[in-house]
DNA sequence: TTCCATGTTTAGCCTTAACTAATAATATTG
DNA sequence: CAATATTATTAGTTAAGGCTAAACATGGAA
């Protein structure tokens, strides 16, 4: 049992492509083989030779050429990993001074280390927070999560009031790009102006200096806001 | 590079092995072959093949049928293992109320994921401490370590007045019995009797009620005191 | 409908790190 | 000092999890 991550007897590898399959499945309804490579910075035949062991433990469902479904076992063990992860990026944030752009990395290789237990520790000591520092819900200790109802800033209609609740916690740069802009979890703007053509839009700062910025569209399509109004919590 | 871990680019076992090549140099004078393979629970083959690859990388000198030494770069890695390991007990402890008897076996794991980043927040936060909860004293960045000058319990006269300062943090049961016998760091007792022959030895606390325990000889052997008078800090 | 691009899988190989069985070196003891 | 017991090493296997190169599906365009 060489690369074993503890009592779960599951491989660090394992849960990372269990974890990139869900993040995969509920993004774009399912995971095919070469998006599963890119995710994980593997060949796409190792993905091919992970997937039949995967699924020849029952944590998933493999059609050949078709792609890839988490079993109702694989998906509580991918719900597991992502509660470790977005508990550990909340704690390190919370209590350890950590960045929103750096705790991806850190809870990347935690995430496969930590027990249960510690993780219960750490949600106890903040509280049994509901969301991680990018705005991402975190999974509840019996596997379910709250599929976050956000609209992208880039749907956002112009004149409209809106806050900024998800950010992807993947690209570190981008975080701190963001960070440099004003744009926190949180902040309200208002939609100034949008180019057409999938241009880039304008919004104002509706505290004080209230400044205005540009952004793409592409990046403005990552960003999960909420409008003022349809607020429901 | 199926189970590197991290930036030091060094497997979990290659860290186990120098951690506890450490602890058996410093402890016996030298490691043994056997010596490894019954501290990491591996048979003694596995131990020949793997004393190979780290010789091979410059991280430890082996002569055949002699036995293993760390070098410079081995014994500076193995300090930084111990560092995480040992702040990580300290940490755990002090902030998310671990017991002494439960934080070896999250440690073991923790000690290879965690970022020296994120080690040296912890230090910070704990205030830098210079022994973890059993009393061992934490390498400091440079990779330093205080040889804990103590005495064991076994040795120690009657009639003395002694302080428990040093205990192994490998076997849980043994803490959670110390524990129910009153035996934690920093109290005070005294050796009332030592029966021969490697007999037990009994001791008083010096604590208001008073008690008194017997301790078998073997018990006493793994437990290190400071002889009240013979006190430098 | 055949052909081609794209994407997937198979075949075959490598490394790490474990194992067992067999062999070799060292230590102990008669 | 030889015989035996202990300890270490080599030989050969296994499983995970990567890789490249080659073969195989599938779906869109000619």
């Amino acid at each position: 049992m060489s690369a074993l991550s503890r009592q779960r007897g599951l491989s660090r590898s394992t849960e990372d492509y269990l974890k990139t399959i869900y993040e995969l499945e509920t993004r774009d309804g399912a995971a095919q083989t070469s998006a599963i490579a890119d995710a994980l910075a593997v060949a796409p035949p190792s993905v091919s030779g992970m997937v039949k062991r995967l699924s020849d433990s029952g944590l998933l469902a493999h059609v050949p050429y078709r792609g890839v479904q988490l079993t109702q076992v694989g998906r509580r063990t991918a719900m597991r990993v992502l509660r470790r992860h977005r508990i550990l990026e909340k704690y390190l944030t919370a209590k350890l001074g950590y960045d929103w752009d750096s705790v991806h990395e850190e809870a990347e290789r935690l995430e496969h280390a930590v027990s249960d237990e510690l993780i219960e520790r750490m949600a106890m000591a903040l509280g049994n927070p509901e969301f991680d520092p990018h705005g991402a819900p975190i999974p509840t200790k019996d596997g379910t999560v709250a599929v976050p109802e956000v609209t992208s800033l880039s749907e956002v209609p112009v004149g409209e009031t809106a806050e900024l609740r998800l950010v992807s916690d993947k690209d570190s740069e981008l975080l701190r790009y963001l960070r440099s802009l004003g744009l926190r979890l949180g902040v309200v703007f208002e939609v100034v102006s949008r180019q057409p053509f999938r241009g880039p839009i304008t919004i104002r700062f509706a505290a004080p200096p209230q400044d205005e910025e540009v952004v793409g569209y592409e990046l403005a399509q990552s960003l999960g806001c909420v409008i003022r109004g349809d607020e429901v919590g």
